[in-house]
DNA sequence: CCCTGGAGCGC
DNA sequence: ATCTCTTCAGGCGCTCCAGGG
């Protein structure tokens, strides 16, 4: 664009937006952008916020988000199309103007808030390229000239680079486009080989502390640890002859392979600027210094690894990034049983963490025991450290990589708490803010610590709450944003009528807004109420906001969907592993059919881990047991025993509750009694009697349906599930187990005689276990 | 009901 | 007649959604 208004303006020396002098206007450049800026550096703020992901955690990468995440700066967004409207009067044009001036400061702001130069300079200066490639984000360059230079050094003479050759070989057998070369951007490519193990998840609430412990850099430890290089490991000259043979490490004797090497001299310059920043003399800009050049040496050493398995890299060595992969596995796999054979409860591990259950409220307790640990993982290895990472004081785990807890660190002897989220529906951008905030609001009050109940009472309340608001549309628009990004430029999609944000862009583009691959596409789903014929696809009623906001769209947001379809899924999700709720059950709190949310609970709760059961009260959780009855030997009545702590208790045993007997209940007559009422609820669980779950059918049954998990009753839309289930029987052996705990009794009781004899009958029972 | 493509996360 | 050299790329593991057959 501004070269084309120098040109129509004539503008003199135009060619000094680049370093070389140029008289002519050459017409045939395509693409002249980056050659008009030959010899100056281009740092392009959105490139550089979007290749610091690990610290830019932003919905969309437009300045406006920029700006507002990073500058606390709010930024007006003018749309495209209402431009040309400012042109029309002098004042509006000149607001145009200055809000034009203001994005050029918030650009400058960003990339002194984001320390691009600096950062992008020290990674330059490690790796030897240009500088202005490392801007444009060429991590595979970077590594390969690092290697030259190294390999160089070390007086090797580097393969050729294997030029790219449009793929003619392959093409041969495919035979499809014959229209314009048909270059296909390829998205992700299938994996050539296997990467990091990831444990399975002992998946629940857990309300004791949590130890999270993780190796330090893993992968470049390991070239380190086994010497893997180039120049060391015995590989196929070509790697596709062998494609699946993983290498043997190599000979112990071997010198230190180039790549080795040069990691150590990583890691140890690190560690050389880490002690610098421990300088108490140290001024804050020497400390900033400090820790790019800290943080550019930990990227450089972590990024060696992608670059090994990268097909088109001129370093591609797939056997050793095979070869450093499987070491990850088996060490990760080699510390689970390490810390399992302590005894330790192992929940979770990916790739290169364990997270352990402690089970205690201390957090010294938690220290001892992970130190002990890490003496112990640290012996087996010669570089390798694994380090206690974090502790967390409850958390919640789903899934694989999907996970939330509450972090406590220690700042100056004080304890501090924290939220740390991971890879839940919450943290993801394609869900709109409406979902976000009812997540995050379920999220708070399962680790808030406070009792089971009042929290599902408070976000029962919350959906009804939510429900009610938006249906009476008191929800802004803007809480139904859903945006999505582009993989692809739009007319690349295949298929693009089951993908809302394709059909938005190509609908933008129509209008001559630019949408390309990597850009973030906003959109509602709205009804159609014009449209009665056929049903339409969700894609299909998807709007970008600009387009429901035009006066006279006859356009709603669809509330149904998004109460169904984006509040309920992720809320059901994070209170799956909570008992006294369901998916049912939170979707008629927001006033959707529950009959169509049948969970396979029953299943689902034997998988979880019984840690969650601690925090259920005893009342809650034996509300629906039966009791056990005795039947007193003396005067024949029947009485349920209520258990331990609140029976009449003597120093001979349990006695008759009845007023007028308090006959001792000899233990072998409970024994008996015991012994049937076991059996017959065992007998009970096995007869199999199926239920209907809608109380209007209430069809009991014995038969296995071909309509598998739904009623037998055709006309019935219910579904079926165990009438005494595993869940059941359980907490019923549970209830039995807990009525003769003297153990458990003794400690909940704060009746002092009651406590004497308790701790009395204990002491006989471990003088005579027989009794 | 199974499979596939796509998106976006975790490491 | 001459200018220019264009792009263009880290890996795998794991949900979760939507649609086709």
């Amino acid at each position: 664009v501004l070269l084309h208004r120098m040109k129509a303006h004539k503008v003199d020396y135009w060619s000094r937006l680049g370093r070389l002098r140029r008289s002519q206007w050459v017409l045939a450049w395509e693409k002249v952008d980056r050659a008009v800026m030959s010899g100056r550096i281009v740092c392009d703020t959105y490139l550089a916020a979007k290749a610091r992901a690990d610290l830019v955690k932003s919905k969309s990468y437009s300045l406006t988000q920029l700006a507002r995440s990073q500058l606390e700066t709010p930024r007006e967004d003018i749309s495209f199309e209402s431009i040309p409207g400012y042109f029309k009067s002098a004042s509006s044009l000149a607001y145009l103007t200055e809000h034009c001036c203001f994005d050029t400061f918030l650009v400058i702001k960003l990339m002194s808030k984001l320390q691009v130069l600096p950062l992008t300079k020290q990674l330059t200066a490690l790796a030897g390229n240009l500088w202005g490639r490392t801007m444009t984000g060429a991590r595979a360059e970077r590594n390969e000239y690092l290697l030259l230079h190294e390999f160089h050094k070390a007086k090797f003479i580097v393969p050729d680079k294997a030029i790219y050759t449009s793929q003619r070989g392959a093409g041969a057998t495919q035979q499809d486009g014959d229209e314009d070369g048909g270059r296909k951007t390829e998205g992700r490519r299938k994996p050539a080989y296997a990467g990091g193990l990831v444990l399975e998840p002992k998946k629940g609430f857990y309300d004791k502390f949590v130890l999270m412990l993780d190796f330090n850099s893993l992968y470049p430890s390991i070239i380190q640890e086994y010497n893997i290089c180039f120049t060391t490991v015995n590989r196929p000259v070509r790697s596709d002859d062998n494609p699946d043979d993983e290498p043997d490490v190599p000979d112990s004797a071997l010198e230190t392979g180039t790549l080795p090497k040069l990691l150590a001299r990583l890691v140890d310059r690190r560690r050389q600027v880490k002690q610098l920043m421990k300088d108490p003399k140290a001024t804050p800009t020497e400390l900033a210094q400090y820790n790019i050049r800290q943080t550019a040496l930990k990227l450089t050493a972590n990024s060696m690894y992608g670059c090994l398995g990268f097909t088109n890299s001129r370093f591609y060595a797939k056997p050793l990034a095979m070869l450093i992969t499987s070491k990850g596995r088996e060490i990760l796999q080699n510390t689970v049983g390490l810390a399992e054979s302590k005894g330790l409860d192992v929940i979770y591990g990916d790739t290169d963490s364990i997270m352990i259950y402690t089970n205690t409220d201390s957090i010294d307790e938690v220290k001892t025991m992970g130190l002990d640990l890490k003496r112990e993982v640290n012996k087996r290895y010669r570089l390798l450290e694994i380090e206690m990472d974090a502790f967390y004081q409850r958390m919640l785990l789903l899934k694989k990589k999907k996970y939330a807890a509450i972090v406590v660190t220690e700042v100056n002897g004080q304890l501090k708490t924290k939220m740390e989220t991971k890879g839940l529906d919450l943290v993801r951008r394609d869900w709109c803010e409406l979902s976000h905030s009812v997540s995050e609001f379920a999220l708070n009050q399962i680790l808030s610590g406070d009792g089971r109940e009042e929290v599902l009472d408070r976000i029962h309340e919350y959906l009804a709450k939510v429900g009610r608001e938006t249906r009476g549309g008191l929800v802004p628009i803007e809480k139904f944003i859903i945006n999505k990004g582009m993989t692809k430029n739009a007319h690349e999609y295949a298929d693009v009528k089951s993908q809302p944000h394709v059909q938005v862009a190509k609908r933008m583009i129509a209008k001559g807004i630019s949408v390309r691959a990597g850009d973030t596409v906003p959109y509602v789903i709205c009804t159609d109420h014009t449209a009665q014929g056929p049903s339409k696809t969700m894609a299909e009623c998807a709007y970008h906001p600009d387009e429901l906001r035009q006066p006279g769209s006859g356009l709603k947001i669809d509330f149904e969907w998004y109460l169904a379809q984006q509040v309920h899924p992720p809320v059901a999700r994070l209170c799956a592993p909570i008992e006294g709720t369901d998916a049912g059950r939170l979707a008629s709190c927001l006033g959707l059919d529950a009959s169509r949310y049948h969970v396979a609970s029953a299943v689902a709760d034997m998988q979880q881990h019984t840690m969650l059961d601690a925090q259920i009260s005893d009342e809650e959780r034996f509300r629906n047991v039966d009791r056990l009855f005795v039947r007193c030997l003396r005067c024949n009545r029947s009485n349920p025993l209520i258990g331990v702590a609140l029976s009449k208790v003597g120093y001979r045993g349990l006695r008759c509750p009845e007023e007028n007997c308090g006959a001792v209940l000899p233990a072998p007559s409970i024994g008996f009694q015991l012994t049937a009422a076991i059996q017959q609820h065992i007998r009970r669980y096995q007869e199999g009697w199926l239920l209907c779950d809608d109380p209007a059918c209430q069809t009991r049954t014995r038969m296995l349906s071909v309509r598998r998990e739904k009623c037998m009753n055709a006309e019935c839309l219910g579904g079926k599930s165990l009438a005494f289930s595993d869940k059941m029987l359980y907490n019923q052996l549970l209830y039995f187990d807990r009525v003769f705990n003297y153990d458990r009794a003794l400690k909940h009781t704060t009746d002092e005689s009651l406590r004497g004899m308790l701790s009395w009958a204990t002491r006989c029972r471990s003088a005579a276990p027989c009794d």
